[in-house]
RNA sequence: GGGGGAAUGUCCCGAGUGGCAAAGGGGGCGGACUGUAAAUCCGCUGCUGUAAUGGCUUCGUAGGUUCGAGUCCUACUUCCCCCA
């Protein structure tokens, strides 16, 4: 690859930490970036009440941004989100509410602040809603101000519209519009907020190109698209989909202990990879534990797990979640912070069907499933293969005040007694 | 407007002859091997309930024919292709 050398320290360190994988005018940009602040946003959709792994990277991009000095700007969609992520084949997708969508944004704004600092300097990051400038868009309004600017000829060269076509797959009206609304957003942060570059996945590319024209040809200003490369696995995998579901961010949807379970359990291929997007120690700090041989690499994972978890949760989760892990993994023995499920003592005293337990403590989802997991021996009462299913777990199987139920190898849940 | 095709296990792709809980993949889960890795091999993968050959709910929607329907008929919905 015969990468331009950048002598911005923002275009340096995204290059060499692997967040780069199509740039536009990168000589243009890297002088801005060289000389003064520059502004740059990411687009998050509202479509959950938190935020998961597979958006991390863009948070990283704009926690990269600011630390080398410029100014970060998180756009919520909460306006396009209001029209639906049209790209679902189900019909039944429900619209989400003006509430909704505002709670959602309230309760992913926290996760910001975890990796960026929001303020009123000049560097600080900003949050701002796209509903505030696109729901008062009238159609009119819409065709006849930036209407002239995109020619469908152009527009079908995407390639999100191509393969559409090429594969003769229904592609709406309304996605079509899509990248247009991406675009005046561009616009609008540029004139109200002087941003000059929008980030996002490689399957935004398109989008934000035409973003980048727009400004370029309505206000002859500069403007620029950076994209990250689609992150997999190794194996292949597509990243942020694990055992249990989607990786969240906040807490409450995902525990620290699981979040750095998920990290501990990276693919050796992918350990210098992770290291590199998702935490901030030194890039030579991380070729050498990349490099480290054989088994001792899970050393370079548990870093990874307790840098990222730091990140995220604070150092007290952090260490807390090692701990236990330490505990289950490499003592075989108990920990207070491994995940815990509440049940009334006097229910434990009358007696509770083992498969109603794990269901309950969500190790599986149904008791269909629970009883597989049994008979597959991958069912375990306080550390003992349990191929029965049915039996009936009391007080009498308390073990040091909880009763420890596993699932596999990985997945342990403490049933306590309240 | 006319003609032809398609919708399958609510994760995806995809067979399906009137007896079907429905082939086969992928994915996922569990086991073995390891290092809480990958690769490989084995098992499971609608719900519920068993000692079990049990019960219940599934094949776009709604009806119908039949002892019995994913499979046949009718209408409807959505999508694709061709002609105009």
């Amino acid at each position: 690859m015969s990468e331009p050398a950048f002598k911005s320290e923002f275009l340096k360190t995204m290059q060499a930490r692997g967040y780069i994988h199509q740039v536009s005018h990168p000589e243009e940009l890297d002088s801005a970036a060289a000389s003064g602040i520059v502004t740059a946003y990411v687009g998050f959709d509202a479509t959950a009440p938190s935020l998961h792994v597979g958006n991390l990277i863009s948070i990283m991009m704009l926690r990269r941004l600011q630390q080398a000095g410029h100014k970060p700007v998180v756009l919520m969609g909460g306006g396009t989100t209001k029209v639906g992520d049209p790209s679902g084949k189900d019909e039944s997708r429900k619209l989400l509410t003006e509430a909704d969508i505002a709670a959602n944004i309230a309760s992913i704004r926290t996760v910001f602040e975890k990796f960026l600092t929001f303020g009123d300097g000049p560097t600080d990051a900003v949050m701002v809603n796209n509903d505030d400038w696109l729901s008062k868009l009238g159609y009119i309004e819409f065709l006849r101000e930036y209407g002239p600017h995109f020619t469908v000829n152009r527009m079908l060269t995407f390639d999100s519209v191509k393969l559409r076509l090429e594969r003769e797959q229904p592609l709406t009206f309304l996605e079509f519009n899509y990248m247009l609304m991406q675009a005046v957003d561009f616009l609008h942060l540029n004139r109200t907020r002087g941003v000059q570059l929008q980030m996002g996945g490689s399957d935004q590319w398109g989008n934000i190109i035409n973003g980048v024209e727009l400004v370029r040809r309505m206000d002859q200003k500069s403007a620029f698209a950076l994209t990250t490369p689609l992150l997999t696995t190794s194996s292949g995998a597509k990243m942020g989909k694990s055992a249990a579901g989607a990786v969240w961010l906040n807490a409450d949807m995902r525990s620290p202990y699981d979040y750095w379970q998920f990290w501990r359990n990276t693919e050796d291929a992918d350990v210098g990879k992770f290291l590199r997007l998702f935490t901030d120690l030194p890039l030579d700090e991380v070729a050498r534990l990349e490099s480290l041989p054989g088994a001792e690499i899970n050393e370079a994972k548990k870093v990874l797990a307790n840098e990222a978890t730091r990140m995220l949760h604070g150092a007290a989760e952090a260490e807390k979640a090692a701990a236990a892990a330490q505990a289950a993994f490499e003592q075989g023995g108990l920990s207070a912070d491994l995940p815990t499920h509440e049940i009334a003592a006097a229910e434990l005293e009358t007696g509770v069907q083992l498969a109603d337990l794990v269901v309950a403590a969500g190790l599986a989802g149904s008791k269909g499933e629970a009883r597989r997991l049994a008979q597959g021996g991958g069912l375990r009462v306080n550390d003992a293969a349990e191929t029965d299913a049915n039996r009936t777990i009391a007080t009498a199987d308390l073990l040091d005040g909880v009763v420890k139920l596993g699932a596999g190898k990985k997945k342990i849940v403490l049933v306590k007694p309240v």
